[in-house]
DNA sequence: ACTTACTGAATGAATGTTCAACAAATGATG
DNA sequence: CATCATTTGTTGAACATTCATTCAGTAAGT
């Protein structure tokens, strides 16, 4: 009606679940899609809802408009606003935890390399962007009073935390440092999180590139005898 | 206008002030009470309904319920709930700022113990405790799609970050390190944010001390010849 | 008497949810 | 293969609720 109408089959259909956050406007409201292709539809039509007016502003009509398609749509595949956001919030979780974990098995065995290749991939492009980042702090803003969306919206979770003194403790063995572990680490994955707080405020003195030197620098630092200070860096 | 709000003095506000929570249904729904009082108790109520539902469950009802007034009165003395909430963040940001630039000049004039004195403050009770983080939380997670809160959510802002540089500046010169000032600076203000960060979101492994233990930790390692490694200690 | 602070019911707009109707795919039948 | 039946996905209007705002009225202070 708004748009319109053509046939949709399943070429169409495989084509959409590569290209889930496609902007295309001339098939999406067409026919069929299997279910997984729509609810990966709406769920990045609410990422993007959550980036451009934040948690407050995130109406079930805004999301159906950006995925284009109709108002009830949402309460057909998930049941309510609230489960849609909690299945939102999952994917981004799973998202972030399958990328530092793929990260981790490439790094090798060397508890140094491991190290940096958890920081770096923090901020890697597909993860560390405005739309994502942005979605990420709307939930924060709710976590706390939300027991529902406390357990995954710390993306460093338990696990995370673990590997990271584990790391620090072995560093500190190797390079005979002096700090505590548990300590160091937690300094590590808060100046993390902080970063990517800089970075989604949006102030323009602080850019990935900056976020991810400072994060080097740290390391730097920390653990000087397995990352001996030098220009890793341009201008 | 609004800095004025929080500039007050009068005998009766200074005792509101000591006791903004209070649930006191006796004196307070009585009659009158200067503007500015008022101001500030609904302002205090505000913060305690952002730390206890969050910013997308505040309903000014919550507020006026919070402040033991009725329905009406917010629009009375704000103009709109919009207005409200952007005093509250005004407020939050006057105090949090007057409490570094407190600690800032009892320091003295010893460029390592101003830098430590801006981390402890940071952790302070007054500032550092969950009501408060839980608030600031809120705000952040609607900055991004608020111009409004923008500028006054970043609560160390350019003032504080030109500090902070300044600061690492004087510390690199006087102990010779080799790291560039402006990545150390953002560095631990990354971090102390990150820490606030994880304050909030309450998972138990972290509490203001063990926060405050992590920034020290960062401080030793950044600074060894100004923070020598020993018993990190408390205030 | 006059001003200022405050109340609380009324109002209207925004929004999540429901649902009856509809259309496309799939299956069944002859 | 053509036709009908059933299931499944989708629509959009109607509904109910929540909530910010308004305002006429009231009471306290001066």
């Amino acid at each position: 009606m708004l748009e319109t109408v053509t046939r949709m089959k399943t070429a169409n259909a495989r084509e959409a679940l590569l290209e889930p956050a496609r902007k295309a406007d001339s098939e999406k409201r067409g026919r069929k899609a299997s279910k997984e292709v729509r609810q990966l539809q709406l769920i990045e039509a609410t990422i993007d809802s959550l980036a451009r007016r934040g948690y407050s502003e995130t109406t079930m009509a805004d999301v159906a408009d950006g995925a284009g398609l109709s108002r009830g749509i949402v309460n057909f595949h998930f049941e309510s606003k609230e489960k849609l956001l909690v299945a939102t919030l999952q994917h981004m979780y799973d998202e972030y935890s399958a990328h530092w974990r793929n990260a981790l098995q490439r790094a090798g065995d060397e508890p140094a390399n491991q190290l940096h290749a958890l920081v770096c991939a923090d901020f890697d492009r597909s993860i560390c962007n405005k739309r994502k980042l942005a979605a990420w702090c709307a939930f924060w803003g709710e976590a706390k009073s939300r027991p529902t969306y406390q357990a995954l919206s710390s993306a460093r979770d338990a696990v995370y935390q673990t590997i990271f003194i584990d790391l620090c403790a072995s560093l500190k063995q190797s390079g005979g440092y002096a700090y505590e572990p548990q300590v160091m680490a937690l300094a590590l994955s808060a100046m993390l999180e902080g970063l990517w707080l800089r970075l989604m405020m949006g102030t323009e003195d602080t850019t990935r590139e900056t976020a991810l030197q400072a994060a080097n620098e740290f390391l730097s630092v920390a653990f000087p005898k397995h990352y001996p200070l030098k220009a890793a860096v341009k201008p």
